[in-house]
DNA sequence: CGCATATTCAACCGAATGGTTGACGATCCC
DNA sequence: GGGATCGTCAACCATTCGGTTGAATATGCG
């Protein structure tokens, strides 16, 4: 019933969790390390990456007594989807490379 | 203190405000007929435009008695920029775009 | 086995959220 | 002026959120 779009928004929408994904951007984490360099309780951060599983942001898979997490990039990818399918803006990561296609379609556009 | 990319989400993490944004996007609407389609009372309504608005997501301008909302693209982007920067995914919108810029660079690497 | 490490669970707390209702302040129009 | 319309304010309510602490559950290791 709840849109899956509610998890990741809410999910993205805490500081402390968008520095784990930041940082599972580096590399997959174990939730000890991950806790590390946050002035909180391990508890704290492990609720965090609860949620961040549960919007499906990230992944966490137990080997041995140590809980990797990983991200998994297709919840963000959805978001992204609603925010451009949704928006009037151009593509944000796209400043040069507009410009280029934009050239592209200009020399093609005469033929 | 509080990033305003935490306003942004947490504004976008409910359906109604995302329902409201949607219907922004096609006109610039009175608070009335924005609360028109919603089964919630209008002062729930004129809260969350009021949210919208400290997100930055639109923008209210009051004239006569009617208070017009606007979408307002530019907090949005940087919710994008965010994910994109962030992102290791491709960048949403250009499937298709991205296909044929793909090809321009091919037919243009040989050269 | 027995201890240290890794992580979660459970109960609790204060603050914020999403909603209600009713009164209020502006503004338009007759 | 006076009634209808537009919108917000204020108080209230239940729920969720972000955090704490302390106990509990695995698991690895000597």
């Amino acid at each position: 019933m709840t849109d899956p779009l509610d998890l990741v928004f809410s999910a993205l929408s805490d500081p402390t969790r968008r520095a784990i994904l930041a940082m599972l951007l580096e590399d997959d984490m174990a939730v000890t390390d991950v806790a590390d360099p946050f002035a909180m309780s391990l508890a704290a951060i492990s609720k965090h990456l609860t949620l961040l599983a549960e919007a499906g942001l990230i992944a966490q898979e137990k080997r041995g007594r140590v809980k990797w997490c990983k991200l998994e990039p297709d919840a963000m990818r959805m978001a992204s989807v609603w925010m451009q399918g949704f928006g009037q803006f151009d593509p944000v990561d796209l400043d040069g490379l507009e410009r280029f296609l934009a050239q592209e379609l200009a020399a093609e556009d005469p033929v």
